[in-house]
DNA sequence: TATGTTCAATGAATGGGTTCATTGAATTAA
DNA sequence: TTAATTCAATGAACCCATTCATTGAACATA
């Protein structure tokens, strides 16, 4: 039972403009190309006031991925179609290719990052949705394993990542979702 | 034809101390616990010689990714041992694991970046090696498959990159070596 | 209401990476 | 030999993320 108070709402209040200032102002110039001070300055704060909400600059970044991942869980959960389990995991990293495409470039890359406390803290939801899929295909002998469901989770996203992590080096040169359509349906001739 | 001058020579020596005043003390202090200030005096030069000769402290980093990349053309090439060309695979990237291991950990962390140039402009030579092995277990039978041997090479890369960017994810919470060989075992299976 | 306490807000100061105009010795051209 | 040019070396200045001692309004207590 907490009480809420004036003070309590106020700094709510000031997170949340730090929060919009710099979310907007990311989707505007690029997350590299924005300072603290700016995004402060927008909000009509001090500097130090950022610091009280966040505890870096990478936070916002953080702040990113977590978006994403409940966009999977509210969105993409519905999406997935598919004749079959290995056909519906393909679609999923169709869309986890799409959606880290249109992250803005610097961005992606700034993210995945192994420093990105995200990965583990968060990003369940994302494995949450495949997991389903994978007890599903292995219910219905549509795939083919001694793994456990998470194990069958967790090895497809370490490829993945792998797989995001190549384009990012690759600065996006070539067509992410195609890359990762093949990529995926050749690691599902392991199942 | 380049004309060898005392200038020149000069400015060679004084990339060599920076250069190897920075090994040192990477090696000592680990890649974050030093500063380019400090390196500078070590080496007995201004801060501006370090940006005369380097892009960015990052660059730093990039070295210590070439020597690993030499490491492997000199070293594990001929040491690859196996009965087959998937076991050969799969102990190159034991050979692969136990390198990362050795690293401070920071440094891998920091190693293992989307925006390390190296992974583009260098470490072909690793890739070399692996691409022996493909290619003879290819010839031989050893592997059945529809892709290229660099195509091959470059899909497990992919994978395996994940496999230690999820590593340094858990801050080193686990074995390494005996993942990676699992997780190669696994991906072998495709083929 | 008066007094003590909490804590959000502040912004100057710090630390570290990077830049750049300046210098003067080495090199080249006359 | 002398003058012009090049370029390695320099370090003060700059930018930016982050810290922290200080402030005063909000809150709790008597």
């Amino acid at each position: 039972m907490v009480k809420v108070t004036n003070r309590k709402l106020q700094a709510q209040a000031t997170y949340e403009k730090i929060y919009n200032t710099a979310m907007s102002l990311v989707e505007k110039k690029g997350f590299n190309n924005i300072t603290v001070k700016e995004i402060c300055e927008k909000a009509g704060v001090a500097v130090g006031s950022f610091y009280n909400y966040f505890n870096s600059k990478d936070d916002i970044l953080y702040e990113i991925f977590n978006k994403a991942d409940n966009f999977f869980l509210h969105t993409v959960a519905n999406r997935i179609e598919g004749e079959n389990a290995k056909e519906k995991i393909i679609n999923f990293f169709i869309h986890y290719a799409e959606y880290c495409k249109r992250d803005k470039f610097d961005q992606l890359k700034q993210i995945y990052n192994t420093s990105n406390p995200m990965f583990i803290k968060k990003g369940r939801y994302m494995q949450e949705v495949l997991k389903k899929v994978v007890e599903e295909g292995i219910e219905r002998g549509e795939i083919c394993t001694d793994m456990s469901p998470d194990e069958v989770v967790r090895f497809l996203f370490i490829a993945l990542r792998g797989v995001i992590f190549d384009w990012c080096l690759h600065d996006g040169g070539y067509d992410l979702t195609q890359f990762a359509k093949d990529y995926t349906e050749r690691l599902l001739k392991c199942f």
